[in-house]
DNA sequence: GTGGCAAGTTGCCACCGTAAAGATTGAACT
DNA sequence: AGTTCAATCTTTACGGTGGCAACTTGCCAC
């Protein structure tokens, strides 16, 4: 980018943006601090600097996809107004996120590669939840519904995430199967529906 | 455990056994194939002549894994008569697995970390994925509904799953909000209960 | 200017994965 | 019985990696 200047200018966002691309590429296995700094164009210390080491670059990166999956999914739901279709205009948008920004998907949730207590991360982690329990709270509302909120995001955010996980597994078993394995769009859909109908006809006990 | 003979005797399955241990203790982060040959009592080269390399030792790991699995939920949809039940008693298995095993459900679906074209691992999956497959096909004939299985079994699997990979963030969420976090076993009956619901009042459209 | 601090660099060490070649063992064959 | 042979494990070696310590460069406040 910025010609080889001493001091880079903004390492911290280059070495992000370096770290999405070799996880992207090369997967998290092969992801490695140097590599990253070597395309950064800076020396293989110079993250720490910034960073600590590799779990700072790497908690980093998850905020950043937690701040991506806010954006995201709030910009969904301001679009729509029924609250039924905001929750599926969000599971499209979750899913969205994980193939627009796999790197960043790969290291949000995994507590091993990441400081699961940076402040930052819970805070960004926080925010990003709000979105899909504010949706489900005016769901709840609009249609006078009998059915725990926190529980009724619990099912939402954990299919979502085990869509995304899943992925490759179901595209498998379909093809076992001798199904033409759907689009995830359709698979988010699908599963929303019936998501839908079991928060709607719930009765209402823990 | 067999004593230093040249020959270990069943150095694959202590390898196995070796690893899972790293793993529980130390994450898949450190993770250290020579650490593992150091607890087995072999020398650090000596895993590659039975699994080639790193990804090979884990990929076998995954294997055992979806073993476990297969087995955890065939035994538990045998102690019930109920179609319902069984469904509820095998999201029980599946966490129950992740809690027990947690090293091998942390590799069972990292297809960077394990060879996902594996045709022993292929077909471990499927035996496990059929049981799952084959409660809710009884569900839906004892009950008459009109829900595509492979839908079904969709949303159960991936709910399920993402519990367990969400779970430490689901304990965070509900602290944030002034929850006691539930037992794993509550979170997985109460998603349950909401997939039946949603699954008993489906309209059959796909 | 000059003192000081932030940003980057070089050099180092311990560790890792794996490839190649040698040592040890049990078992099969004659 | 003795020999061969393949499987199993060890030793040795090499390139790559993360992190630490000590050094250099550039900028800004005084």
């Amino acid at each position: 980018m910025t010609p080889d200047r001493y001091h880079h200018g903004d390492l911290p966002n280059a070495l992000r943006h370096a770290a999405a691309e070799v996880i992207a590429e090369d997967g998290l296995g092969r992801f490695s601090l140097r590599e990253v700094a070597r395309r950064a164009g800076v020396s293989h210390t110079a993250p720490a600097h910034h960073f600590g080491d590799v779990r700072g670059l790497l908690t980093s990166l998850a905020v950043e996809g937690f701040d991506h999956l806010y954006e995201a999914t709030s910009t969904a739901v301001a679009d729509e107004s029924d609250p039924a279709e905001r929750l599926a205009a969000m599971g499209e948008a979750y899913v969205a996120i994980a193939t627009d920004h796999p790197a960043h998907c790969q290291v949000m949730f995994r507590i091993d590669v990441v400081d699961p207590d940076d402040p930052t991360l819970l805070e960004a982690g926080m925010r990003a939840h709000a979105v899909l329990r504010d949706t489900i709270r005016d769901l709840v509302e609009a249609e006078g519904l009998h059915v725990d909120i926190d529980v009724a995001a619990e099912l939402c955010w954990a299919a979502m995430q085990g869509l995304v996980v899943l992925a490759p597994k179901l595209a498998l078993v379909d093809a076992a199967h001798g199904v033409e394995p759907p689009s995830m769009r359709v698979r988010v859909r699908r599963l929303t529906r019936l998501m839908l109908d079991g928060v709607r006809h719930a009765d209402g006990q823990t």
